[in-house]
DNA sequence: GGCTTATCCTGGGCGC
DNA sequence: TGCGCCCAGGATAAGC
């Protein structure tokens, strides 16, 4: 599922190949696909603009079109964005297809269907368009700072999982990235957030920064759904220390990998590594 | 305002 | 083989 490594290599990716391109005609397969505007508008509106930079905010892709107007895309679970040449074939799971001028379309694909895209109208915003944008929190890739934490979990008593799925706390960590950090950090996931020492939280935070970098570097997690924009796999699962290994032998201690629900979400931890 | 829970959605895995 | 159930989880609304 992607998150923010898997989001931002999609958006290098894509920085590369698709800048400059001009948008001929959109196809949409999956009318709950399009969030803003309806799909009518949307396949009308987008054909004659091209792109002229993509940029990232937490999970949310936000691609910068011609005439000031904008393309936001939020891959959610299961979400993909594949540059393709127009003569392959189709995915099982396209739900839109944008037809480029260069024998290329951008083609999103999503077996679950929780990925939306919006489109940006030239006197409007991102803001306007997706009000959450708002609201998120810190980007955790520039400059984490142990303080900026400690602030943010002074007046929190949920646990600290539950804290760093939060996307008004931190933008951009979800499940995966949010296990490996606390086992970087040695913290249990069900500690509440506003117990946590300074010194811990200053481990936290240069784990988010390490796992996270570390993820960038090798392509994002293929644990499940993801493919960079060429359809490629991220190589990060391999070096995963408790995500998807439940039940598997700690690599530091040894001990059995467990598991437990968190606000309705799988959390994996080292119960020896993470006592505290 | 803080926090948890339910909901959306679909394919894969599993048990019977 | 086929059916039904459970699980995965990001964002959001609803409820406490």
């Amino acid at each position: 599922m992607p998150e923010l490594p898997e989001v931002e290599t999609v958006r290098r990716g894509l920085l590369t190949s698709l800048v400059g391109e001009t948008i001929e005609r959109v196809e949409i397969l999956r009318r709950d696909s399009i969030a803003f505007p309806s799909p009518k508008e949307f396949a009308k509106l987008l054909p004659g603009h091209s792109f002229s930079n993509i940029s990232r905010r937490g999970k949310y892709l936000l691609f910068e079109l011609s005439n000031e107007a904008g393309l936001a895309v939020h891959l959610r679970m299961s979400g993909r964005l594949l540059l393709t040449d127009q003569d392959k074939g189709d995915g099982k799971f396209l739900r839109v297809r944008l037809v480029l001028n260069n024998r290329q379309e951008l083609r999103f694909e999503d077996m679950r269907v929780f990925g939306r895209l919006w489109y940006v109208h030239p006197r409007s915003s991102f803001e306007e368009v997706i009000p959450t944008l708002k609201t998120l929190g810190v980007e955790p890739l520039e400059g984490l700072s142990a303080q900026t934490l400690r602030s943010l979990f002074k007046n929190r008593s949920q646990s600290i999982k539950s804290a760093l799925l939060n996307q008004q706390i931190i933008a951009g960590l979800g499940n995966i990235y949010a296990d490996e950090s606390l086992f970087g950090a040695r913290i249990h996931p069900l500690r509440p957030a506003n117990t946590l020492t300074l010194a811990e939280i200053r481990g936290l935070a240069t784990e988010i920064e390490k796992v996270l970098s570390k993820a960038i570097a090798l392509g994002g997690s293929s644990l499940r759904d993801y493919t960079d924009s060429r359809g490629v796999n991220g190589n990060y699962q391999n070096d995963a220390s408790v995500y998807g290994r439940h039940g598997q032998s700690c690599r530091v201690c040894g001990n059995s990998i467990k598991s437990l629900r968190i606000v309705g979400r799988r959390s994996t931890f080292c119960p020896i590594c993470q006592e505290g």
